[in-house]
Order: C-alpha cells, then structure tokens, then sequence
DNA sequence: CATCGTTCGATTGTTGGACAATTGGGCAGG
DNA sequence: CCTGCCCAATTGTCCAACAATCGAACGATG
C-alpha cells in the first residue's frame, strides 16, 4: 500500500492561508481592520516574527495594506496587483511577439466593441482628453507610448467588463511597450496610431460597436505591419520594461 | 513649489524587491542557489528576521521555492502560481458569467485553432485519453468536470501560445466550475458536452483548424444556452470553488 | 479662533540571541 | 547493498527588547 504525501505546512504559511480564507469566505470584508500583531500572535498562539512573516505574504498579494499610517486592513486585489505581476512572468518565460499579438488582436477588438455599447458620456470625454493628448505629443515629436497605454486601458474600462480588462491588460503592459522599440524605425507610426485611435473614439462616441471593432482590428494590424517591417522578428522574445502604472488601485 | 511624495521603503521590502530585481535582470538564474539566510542577512547588513520577511513576499509569487527542505532557489513564476490568483481575485470582484463567457468564447476557439495547428503525436494521444475518461465517466455517472476542465487546458498548452495559455486558465479556473452548479439541472449537458470533445479532438487530429475553432466555438454557445436553460441569471456573481490544479509547475 | 508644538499611547519596524527540528552527507557495521 | 548513526548546515520558531512613527488629545500661541 501507499501513504499520500501529508503536507506539513510551517505555522507562517498556515497564517496567511487562515487570513486568506477568512477573506476568501467573506468573513474579513474589505476595509475591515485587522487586530494588531501582537493579537493576532496571541489570538493564533503563535510568536509575533511568525505572524509577520504570513503577513507579508497577503500584503504582497493584494489582500491586504498597510494605511499610511499604521494598522493592517483588509482590500481586494486589483488590477494593478496582478497584470503587472502576470507580464512580468511573461517576460520571464520569453514569450514571443507573436504569441502577445495573436491574444491582443482578440481581446482589443472585443473590448472596443463593448466599449462602444457602454461608453457614457464622462467616458467619451476622458478618451478624448487622452487622445487630444496623444495628438499634441506626436505633433510636437513628445514620446506618446504612455498616453497610447492609457488609451487601450481606458478602452477596456469603458467597456465594463472585468475579466476582458485584466486579461487584456496583462498583454497590453508587454505589448505596446515593444512598439516602443518600433518608433525609431517608422516616423510615420505615431501619425497612423492615433488617426486610428481618433476613429475608435469617434466610433464609440457614436456608440457604433461594429465600426469600433473594426478599426481597432485595423489598428492591430497596423502594429504588426509595422513590426514587421521594422525588420524585427515577431518570433524573438519580447523585453520586459518597466512602465508600471501610477494610478492608485481601484479601492473598492 | 511641491515636493514629489518620498517613498520611504521598510527594509524588509527592499529585501525581496532587490532579489526581485536580480532574478529580472538574469543575475540570479532559475535554479540558481539563494545564500542562507544568515549570509543573506550578513549580506544585506540586516537581520536575519528581516531578511525572512522579504524572503516570504517572493517566495509567494513563485520567484523562490524552497526544496523540500532546505535551500532557497530561484525559479519563475508559472500559470500554477498566476492563474489561481488572478481567478480568485475575479470571484472577489464579483465578475459575473456573461463577463467570463465573453471572454472564453474568444479565447477558446482561437486556442482549438491554434492546436489544430501545432499538435503533436504525443499531443493527440494525450487527448485522445481524456476524452475517453470523460465518456467513461459520463457513462458511469462520475464527476467529470475536472476531466473537462483539464480538456481545456489541454488544448490550450497545446496551442503553444503562453498567453493565451495564461489568459485562458485565468477565466477557465472560474468559469468551468461554474457549469457544475448546473449538472443536476440538464442530465443531457454531461453527454452534449463530451461529444464536443470528441469533435474537437478529432478535427485537431486532422489538423483542421477551421473545424476545430468551429467546434469550440459551438461548445461554448452550448455552455450558455446551457446555463440560460437551467434558469441561472448570467449576470450574477460566479462563485470561487476550490479546484486548484494538482499538476506541477513546468519548472524551467 | 485657527494653527502649531507637545505629549502620550498604540503599533509597526528592526534587532539580538537562542533553541528545536529537519536535512544531506559521510561513515561504520551488518 | 542496505542500515543505523553522528555531524554540520539550515530553516522554523520563539523571546525580549528598543526605536520610529502615527493618531489623538491637549494646551499654548498668535
């Protein structure tokens, strides 16, 4: 006969998964306050360092925060705490360009088209500032990468769909950055990116999903175009580089 | 004038973002040894308590493992380590069916299309056997959604696209458990569902990726229809159920 | 009355040293 | 070759402390 491997977990691991459960189970809801170190040493019967060290390991997961100040609360992850993690794996794992493009010719389209069905108006306003933007900085020769960025990932937002958001969002960190590369090679690139952009704003600000959809598919082709005739190898790795949002998560 | 807001950063977070920072730059190498904690601490010129804590936070995210039982080593994060997280941080967001369906519906069909493309022998074969579990299953009234969960998976790794493989078991972890609340409301869906396997699997033998794009795709029309049938209402919370895959990482 | 400095309690960040448990390897004995 | 044993290395955990920082309360100052 055979034993099934019993696993025995060290007390810091069994801390942060209890936490997580309880969080996990709703019985720790977000914003609640966590008792202080030393309760929860007590409360666990368990040494204050070990505490600590489960701990660490919700805070770096999202579940929890540190307030300005001092005590632990309870938070959701978000957006923030996890695309910038998978694209770093990507990264890691040397995924190709190609690999990034066949997934965001999906997902980018879809969100424009979503987008255009549930724009509102504050929505429309927001894309155009950023496009305004992004016309000005190419205009003026300004770098535009981080405003393109944005405009992808307001897209996304806009179109009120969470699962599209993250997913797309952990290819768009690594995507567009590696256009970045592409700019010197095509003067031209900025001027074509964001006559499409203003055709998608245009299309949803007319709440017209197929013509949204379809210029951003024009749009994602584009890049590839120009990927490709930058002479670069859609099948070589892409780099990771650090473009890490500002923004403060979601909250909730 | 303002003064930009000075980050101040706990040692022990220094810690982990400093080795964080050498596995990204390739100075430290997956497989490589970490030092022990005690050189670490002599290292850093901290203590070794506060070497642990930032020791944790990579630990967590898949950057180190620890061997069985002793040493550190360095490793990279893989889909076991990302996509379970990036599920649960889905359900706590309360992300409801439709907005996993949108997204699965486009995932998958591209990821059958793709596998079509690329399987392997060995690829079939391996198919080819869970296909045949799941009809036995299904015949003998057995659980079979992790079997079809798996499927999925499968065909996924098979498209040999990492991103898509990622994104794709991010939704699939939430959205395949999700069918299991509606088993016991269509006794048909387990037997619908497995002659969409089979379909699949054999247009990927014949390597036809029309086919097999076509099938997925009908698939997933089937699993909506499925859940519109059982009366469950599309735009109301998944719920997260424990199927963490018992697999092993790709180690790298 | 509004602003500022001070004090105090609570809590976290960090340190030092300590000990038990577990692991891998070497070594002798059957 | 397998077994048991000892040893060194390393991790997991604990204890006891101190410095630093924040929130709030309180009073002083203009």
């Amino acid at each position: 006969m055979t034993f099934t491997k019993l696993d025995i977990l060290p007390a810091y691991k069994l801390v942060s998964r209890t936490i997580e459960q309880h969080i996990l189970e709703g019985r720790l809801r977000p914003g609640d306050r966590l008792p202080s170190e030393p309760d929860l040493a007590a409360q666990f019967g368990i040494n204050r360092a070990t505490v600590r060290e489960g701990i660490r390991q919700l805070e770096q997961e999202g579940y929890l925060q540190r307030a300005a100040g001092r005590r632990l609360f309870v938070s959701l992850p978000g957006y923030n705490d996890l695309a910038p993690r998978a694209s770093r794996a990507l990264a890691l794992q040397q995924v190709s360009f190609r690999e990034l493009w066949d997934v965001a010719v999906l997902l980018e389209p879809q969100a424009a088209r979503q987008a255009a069905r549930q724009a509102t108006d504050t929505d429309i306003a927001a894309l155009e500032e950023n496009v305004v933007a992004t016309e000005r900085a190419v205009d003026t020769g300004q770098p535009y990468i981080r405003l393109d960025i944005d405009f992808h990932a307001m897209v996304a937002r806009i179109s009120r769909n969470r699962v599209l958001e993250l997913s797309r969002e952990a290819v768009g960190l690594l995507f567009f950055p590696a256009m970045e590369a592409l700019v010197p090679h095509l003067p031209q690139a900025g001027r074509r990116n964001v006559i499409g952009h203003r055709k998608i704003l245009e299309a949803i600000r007319r709440h017209d999903a197929d013509e949204a959809e379809l210029w951003m598919n024009k749009q994602m082709i584009d890049f590839r175009r120009g990927y490709e005739l930058a002479g670069l190898d859609m099948d070589a790795p892409v780099a990771w580089t650090e473009h890490a949002r500002s923004e403060e998560a979601p909250a909730q």
